[in-house]
DNA sequence: CTACATGCAAAGAGTTTGCATCCGC
DNA sequence: GCGGATGCAAACTCTTTGCATGTAG
């Protein structure tokens, strides 16, 4: 009932589709890596391991797995789509544009925001991880300016 | 002084740079295009003057005035990166996951989450546009889920 | 055994880069 | 005239797709 495994099994095989040892090892994979991947990092991880699994299968049991409501997305940088668990609370991180360094967001210091959206706008916020760009306290002194001047 | 083009002018040479036709004119679209746009938004509208413009300057004078403080990016959706005059206020939006409808949501209902995040956490948030996702008023009763079950 | 899933390779978007030419200053 | 900027075409990255084969149920 509670097992996992048979979760798992029921909520794919709820629509018709199949259990595969491919989605079995993506899903696993994703987990792993703590919930937070890139399709690449995905790709990457399950390479390693002793089963070689297609990068289109890897593409495409990500975009299933959301659909089937285990995954979501969320949109780091540019070209950069991350997969999470879907059972994950909402959480969020912030970046260094300087040094790369992120932080998580307690839920907590986000959360009225939300709130207030939804009573002013009456918009109902689904976005569960937000990503938010600036300077850490390390680089703050540095005068970092973005990038380098071309 | 404080006329426009001198200090566009200004602000490049400032840097060793030169102020090209083709700087002007993509800085100019961009102002035309009410300061969000995409490379390919960029791109298209050039080639819509007389004048032609290469793809590969577009992505080049884009890069280089985010270097010159001149414009600011923001990441929307997956894959697309947006690029915004760098002297608009901070300013936000919200879009609806059914129905696409976006709204703007006033950065005086955000500014107090960054400013506890400089305070608890120490980190300056540089991001000034901030994309919330979630459901419009209209679409909440449909009980519209997210996407369609593959 | 039947249809869905996978692997493979090729095709597509979007973006970047090397190099010769051009032109702002 | 010098050195930075542009145009062009090729290369690159990330992702998607068509089709034959494999396999879960």
């Amino acid at each position: 009932m509670s097992d996992p495994h048979s979760m798992f099994h029921d909520a794919i095989r709820r629509g018709g589709h199949r259990l595969t040892p491919q989605r079995k090892i993506i899903l696993e994979t994703v987990h792993e890596l703590g919930g937070h991947c890139t399709p690449d990092d995905v790709f990457r991880r399950v390479q390693s391991k002793n089963d070689a699994i297609n990068r289109a299968t890897v593409y495409r049991t990500l975009e299933f797995l959301v659909n089937q409501g285990l995954l979501t997305t969320a949109h780091l940088h540019a070209n950069q789509v991350v997969y999470e668990l879907a059972g994950e609370a909402p959480h969020h991180h912030i970046i260094c544009q300087n040094c790369g360094q992120q932080i998580e967001v307690n839920h907590t210091m986000v959360a009225p925001l939300f709130a207030k959206i939804g009573e002013e706008l009456n918009f109902v916020v689904l976005t569960n991880h937000l990503v938010l760009f600036g300077l850490c306290p390390d680089c703050q002194g540095t005068s970092a300016r973005l990038e380098n001047p071309e």
